[in-house]
DNA sequence: GGGAACAATGTCATTTCGGCCAAACCATGC
DNA sequence: GCATGGTTTGGCCGAAATGACATTGTTCCC
């Protein structure tokens, strides 16, 4: 049987949004021919404008029934007005899966789709949809969210996320692991949480602990066992350990290595320390330690990211 | 300064190949209005079809400069002969910073602009590669590469990294670290690695251990500590530790975890069993230990997850 | 105001992880 | 044959992470 998915779009919507889906559906499809029939809809059709200015090629909005609907996210959403005839649309239309990514789920929640039920979006929207949307209970923390049939997802990447599990609601776990395995980059540890995983996570969402990243970023040097932390931060080192797990999702060890290796990547590249001096004012004490520890997060040595820095 | 960013599609190109760029480079430039200036290029420019049958509109190529170009991947680039015109292109126009996505490598490859540099490209795509262009020095375990100014990158969503990237270079980290947060999900833990990086991970690339895994999975139910399995390898446990990490990338502890919880989690929503009794089968034996496993990895105890695989 | 449920914090024990060193193994050239 | 240098393997150890459990504090309901 062939699943009709439709991508919803608008004029303002997130590019991100809507092709993530778009492509793991177009995998999943390679893997059972068949299986999917996808098109991309808006209100009139024709060529639409996302935020990034790239415009996309849509039909217009049309009757089901539906297997899945995806409203896509972006600045639009922020002006409801222009999404009255999505909105409309959509309250109206046979669909078994209506779903959303990041912003789009202003459209659902104003459908009254979502009233009772869980649901996520971007984290930078969270205060004013909870607001908007008393009745929806919202839950920020999770990358997406099914709640019976609707389906929700956060930030704009996560609708990659979303599509691959309804991938594998649908056709199982092999099909979505293949397709994973085709979109997300092969994730092997050379090269790892790519560069800047370490620029994403830290921090934490209430900030708690931002006092102390700085505090350690100014602390490179000395050893920073967690005992230390914790005496910083005045706590006991069990209880440190594991608020900060919590709140930044990575362990108190890997946080600092991590500081330390951003700290000593700009360092390499913007500075002219010779390389020995640099492992030092970064902790690392020895720079065969700090070799090691670029090879496994960078996939070169610190002597390679001058070079190329200085092309 | 205004930087001009070329997006270079054709027929059959990857969607999120030019779509994951386009994002990351229109958030930054929301940071620093002014900083870019993004165009979309093609062979004649108009409505271009992607492979996933989405058309995305297209201006011809034109001369430079460009500060950057960037060539998405897709079928296409496995007839190269259509490509011809975007090879004869690029190898006069002016930019100073060509780049690819994905099996874009192909075509900066054929224009000879990768002879003698260290390059990548998406991992099922390596050994063609390999073979057309003895001259380029692949290296296909990293996420991208930057060699002097050209760059290139693996996997369909590491177009994004390197975009990222990019732009750390061009603004500082500053802009590219709050790029990163506006379009990767809020990496939080809770929801933390998608569900699928467990899919995704396991397996390593010479399948050294696959025989291992087959064997763990038909033993959940037993305490598996590394000593255990290291016998089932027939290695010391220590070097057994240090293979199997070189290897797939996940300390061995964590992957016997994500077995059982991967296996949970499928009897939990499939199977009928009782919970305790599905914990006690995968190993977890204290059914609260299972709880919070399945809430650290999947944001919600297993009982949710029934209800939500029943609707 | 009493008390029960629950969350936050602390202590202790176990397991895992990663660095370091030494021995074994291998290839190569003399 | 034997030195040499490099790589692989194994053992050991300290630090870190995790889990179990006790204790305190807090909130909320009766």
């Amino acid at each position: 049987m062939t699943r009709r998915i439709a991508v919803v779009i608008f004029p303002g919507f997130q590019l991100l949004d809507a092709a993530g889906p778009l492509s793991a559906f177009e995998i999943a499809e390679r893997h059972r021919p068949g299986a999917y029939a996808i098109s991309v809809l808006a209100p009139g059709g024709g060529d639409v404008a996302s935020s990034s200015g790239a415009r996309m090629a849509a039909e217009p909005l049309s009757d089901g029934p539906f297997d899945t609907i995806l409203i896509s996210g972006g600045d639009g959403t922020r002006s409801l007005d222009e999404l009255r005839e999505i909105i409309r649309w959509i309250r109206h239309v046979e669909v078994r899966r209506p779903a959303s990514v990041c912003s789009g789920a202003y459209v659902l929640a104003e459908a009254g789709l979502l009233d009772g039920r869980r649901a996520t979006t971007h984290w930078s929207r969270t205060d004013d949809f909870a607001r908007r949307y008393p009745k929806v209970k919202l839950d920020a923390d999770r990358i997406f969210i099914r709640d019976g049939d609707v389906w929700t997802s956060g930030g704009i990447t996560a609708g990659i996320d979303l599509s691959l599990a309804l991938i594998e609601e649908d056709l199982g776990t092999g099909v979505a692991r293949s397709t994973a395995q085709q979109l997300v980059v092969h994730q092997r540890r050379p090269g790892g949480q790519s560069q800047f995983s370490a620029l994403v996570e830290l921090g934490g969402r209430t900030g708690r602990f931002s006092d102390l990243m700085d505090w350690i970023r100014d602390h490179l040097s000395e050893p920073l066992p967690v005992e230390r932390l914790a005496e910083q931060a005045a706590m006991s080192p069990r209880n440190f350990a594991r608020a900060f797990t919590a709140e930044t999702g990575t362990t108190p060890a890997k946080a600092v290595e991590r500081l330390r290796l951003e700290a000593a990547r700009t360092a390499v590249e913007t500075g002219h320390d010779p390389i020995d001096r640099v492992a030092e004012a970064t902790g690392f004490g020895d720079p065969e330690r700090m070799r090691r520890a670029f090879l496994r997060a960078f996939g070169q040595p610190a002597q390679a990211l001058r070079r190329a820095a200085r092309h």
